[in-house]
RNA sequence: CGCGGGGUGGGGUAGCCAGGUUAACCCGCGGGGCUCAUAACCCCGAGAGCCGUGGUUCAAAUCCACGCCCCGCUACCA
């Protein structure tokens, strides 16, 4: 890890660190009921901690995925012998994949490949908040398509993606990266250069009769855009490499505004040749520095070009003919991206009376508060329910209240919930309370009431 | 409490590890040009001195120390 310089700054640091002050024991099971039974003697209905396991499941899938196409031992190659295994995580998932699974594979001494490298990114939050399923913060993938095609997405998330710090989506950010950068500027680019073509050239590639130092210089520009997003996305800086193409593509709009081949195409055709060849060239190249970003419009450029991937890295020849151009992308607008958490909400489905028996919701007394050891938001509460009954939960309030301003006091919990556990304490109810903001605020009878009252 | 990452024009991101031309790029904004293209494209300009304080150095956004704030890890949000 020491001689890797190829793990990003915060991966490096933080498990160089922990190794630094000593590994410390790690228990391997959980008193979850979810997840694979412990085979070992006094682990009785435990599990094995996910992350102990989860990370071997990258060589059973890929096992299973050599197995399924019927080629059992493929997979061999990619964790034997000099293959360069290389994980996509963010910075929570640090640990398990530069000390557990190395260990583990170490471990099995059957000579695996270690990780290459790991590349962690920080955090991705959703209109600065963080996402939540609970709380449906973002947006669903399922919904998300229906929205808009996947490459705009994939787009937008490959250039906010957090390598460095923190980042925010915001629709704001997504209109921009769509309409400006893969509308305007490489879609934009994409059309002209194809619709120009067609009109003046029969949809066929011309040949260059002569280039001059402008013609030659786009095409250098070419090559220099090819090689440094080669070796940006071999760094795993995704984020430049799209800004390597993005910036391509306003270079080839420059270059085609500077030509003005529908000025040069009816006077000096030979000129407008070169500008509409060169341009022809850097089309297949944006298809091919797409195809790792977004693959189904460099596939889509391509198709329009009537080139296989592999004759486009080989460049455009005169002659090509090429197909009605489509354009690649349309803008799109502030009210289509609507904001869609609302409609979540309804997608649970309307309550019924019957439902709202079943969480069995009743005011209870507080009687004891008491904050859990070592834990930084929990208390262990302990509720009156009315007739004698008292039940445990643990609820995470620490950091909104002191146990004196809730001790006394009435509240409203689920009192039918499964039981769980937490911090090795049992929690038998649920306490409610309106959360905004990551503020909370308890719910509680608006006058005095008998503990165990139900509550409609 | 401890440890790791981060705090850069109005918004969004790079630069920092290997200190050094007028701090880069995108959006937005102001002005101009073009008219092939999806009112798209191109050019010019205004706008930050890089969280704060101190230090090292001929020279710091970049290195060091302290402080403030954000995020993550630590069997935790019932």
């Amino acid at each position: 890890m020491e001689e890797n310089r190829r793990l990003p700054e915060n991966a490096r640091n933080f498990s160089l660190k922990l190794i630094r002050e000593g590994l410390k024991p790690r228990s391997l099971t959980r008193d979850v009921v979810w997840g694979i039974p412990a085979p070992f003697p006094g682990a009785q209905g435990k599990t094995i901690y996910v992350w102990m396991e989860a990370v071997l499941g990258y060589i059973s899938a890929t096992i299973e995925y050599f197995r399924l196409k019927g080629e059992e031992e493929k997979w061999r190659d990619y964790w034997f012998d000099g293959a360069r295994i290389v994980f996509f995580i963010g910075k929570d998932n640090i640990p398990f994949h530069t000390i557990i699974l190395p260990a583990l594979l170490m471990a099995s001494g059957e000579g695996y490949e270690l990780p290459w490298t790991v590349s962690s990114t920080e955090f991705l939050m959703f209109e600065g908040k963080k996402f939540s399923k609970s709380q449906r913060v973002g947006i669903w993938i399922d919904e998300a398509l229906k929205m808009f095609p996947v490459d705009y997405w994939r787009y937008t998330l490959l250039s906010i993606r957090p390598e460095v710090r923190d980042t925010n989506f915001t629709w704001e950010i997504f209109l921009e990266k769509v309409n400006s950068d893969l509308n305007d500027t490489v879609g934009n680019f994409i059309h002209r250069a194809l619709t120009f073509l067609c009109r003046h050239f029969n949809c066929q590639v011309p040949s260059p009769p002569a280039l001059d130092s402008y013609d030659r210089k786009m095409l250098e520009e070419v090559e220099e855009a090819k090689e440094a997003f080669n070796r940006i996305l071999g760094q795993m800086r995704i984020q430049q490499a799209v800004q390597a193409v993005a910036d391509l593509a306003r270079k080839a709009n420059k270059y085609f505004n500077d030509k003005e081949p529908w000025k040069t195409v009816s006077r000096r055709r030979d000129e407008a040749a070169a500008t509409l060849n060169v341009s022809l060239q850097t089309v297949a190249a944006l298809s091919i520095l797409l195809e790792p970003l977004i693959p189904g419009t460099a596939e889509a450029i391509r198709r329009s070009l009537n080139l296989s991937l592999q004759e486009a890295l080989k460049g455009v020849s005169e002659g090509l003919k090429i197909g009605r151009p489509q354009p690649l992308f349309r803008k799109i607008s502030r009210e289509e991206t609507g904001v869609k958490p609302e409609k979540g909400e309804k997608e649970v489905g309307e309550a019924t009376p019957e439902d709202l028996e079943k969480l069995g919701l009743k005011v209870a007394k507080i009687v004891e508060v008491e904050a859990v050891p070592r834990a930084k938001k929990l208390y262990r509460i302990r509720l009156d329910l009315g007739g004698g009954m008292v039940k445990q939960t643990v609820a995470g309030l620490k950091e909104h209240y002191k146990p004196e301003e809730l001790l006394g006091k009435l509240v409203v919990v689920v009192s039918n919930m499964k039981p769980a556990e937490l911090m090795g304490l049992r929690s038998e109810v649920m306490l409610l309370a309106a959360v905004e903001e990551g503020k909370a605020a308890i719910l509680t009878p608006e006058k005095p009431v008998k503990p165990g009252s139900r509550v409609y």
